[in-house]
DNA sequence: CATAATATGGTACAAGATAACGTTGCTGCG
DNA sequence: CGCAGCAACGTTATCTTGTACCATATTATG
């Protein structure tokens, strides 16, 4: 085992597995053994999480489309998020999320905190629209120093 | 071979080429023949390029490390971007490329267009600035319905 | 209960990426 | 010249990430 670190108080883990079970109700879809495992795994992380590293965390019995698909099913539902950038999985902390997400990701620690950028968005997708594209879904990932570890430098 | 189709002209063609001659001579570094092929290919595409069709493209001879040697090369000097959520890589359209690129992804045709986003990064920013995130570099990915694709719809 | 739909288990492999090391060829210098 | 130093490229092997496909179990429903 290493530093025990959680990035959320016990309070704030059963406030978000409560949310989970609630949007699964809701969706008409079960929130079965293994999907609140892997949701556990996922809110008990600092930084987001690779497929192969929860796998792992299943037992050492799990194989791969079982991980890939547990995670797609809590992507559907919003609860949990992919970050492109780093091929990992983060859990989201809000819990009924849109599909377009922005994250900033800390070169430093890893972390991802998860953001509400305002109107760069909206701007983003009237801009677009100026140009005749039409988005769907959009995908901002920053990296560079959090907070925290400015202050640690 | 499929359909004929480039993404641009060939006077168009000869001038990227010319910027990357001009890019990697400013930077000291060597545009040598098989950087010149791969960045060729790269133009030469309708749509972001894998990896191994790259590779593929090169005769068959060629082995991982050689392309992903040499696009991690192109990218350094701002001439080929990777597209995260695709794991492809697009040649740059414009010469000197800042690190923050935004790219607007058709899911019809496949094509991503490299795109200037006004104000929506520098608001990123600043927002994120306020929350004590110092950003280095941002990626912007969205998906959607390119202008072409929707009037052909 | 029967049956369909959903969820999970498992094998095998495809796709994406890199580490480590060897080879070549050039450049500069004693 | 002879060789050190370096950059580019070649080669092997391996690692990581992800999926197609089939089997089994569990749950909802007529």
């Amino acid at each position: 085992m290493h530093l025990m670190a959680h990035a959320h108080t016990a309070r704030e883990k059963t406030r978000l597995m409560r949310e989970a079970e609630r949007v699964c109700a809701s969706a008409g879809e079960q929130f079965t053994p293994l999907r609140r495992q892997v949701f556990d795994l996922l809110i008990a992380e600092h930084a987001p999480a690779k497929a192969y590293d929860l796998l792992a965390k299943l037992g050492g019995e799990a194989k791969p489309p079982t991980i890939y698909r547990t995670l797609e099913f809590l992507m559907k539902l919003g609860l949990v998020h992919r970050i492109e950038s780093l091929n990992a999985f983060v859990a989201c902390e809000v819990g009924a999320c849109d599909r377009s997400t922005i994250f900033l990701i800390c070169d430093t620690c890893g972390r991802a905190e998860e953001f509400d950028a305002g109107h760069a968005l909206v701007d983003l997708g009237e801009a677009a629209a100026r140009d005749g594209f039409q988005i769907k879904r959009t995908m901002i990932e920053a990296t560079g120093l959090c907070a925290a570890c400015k202050k640690a430098a």
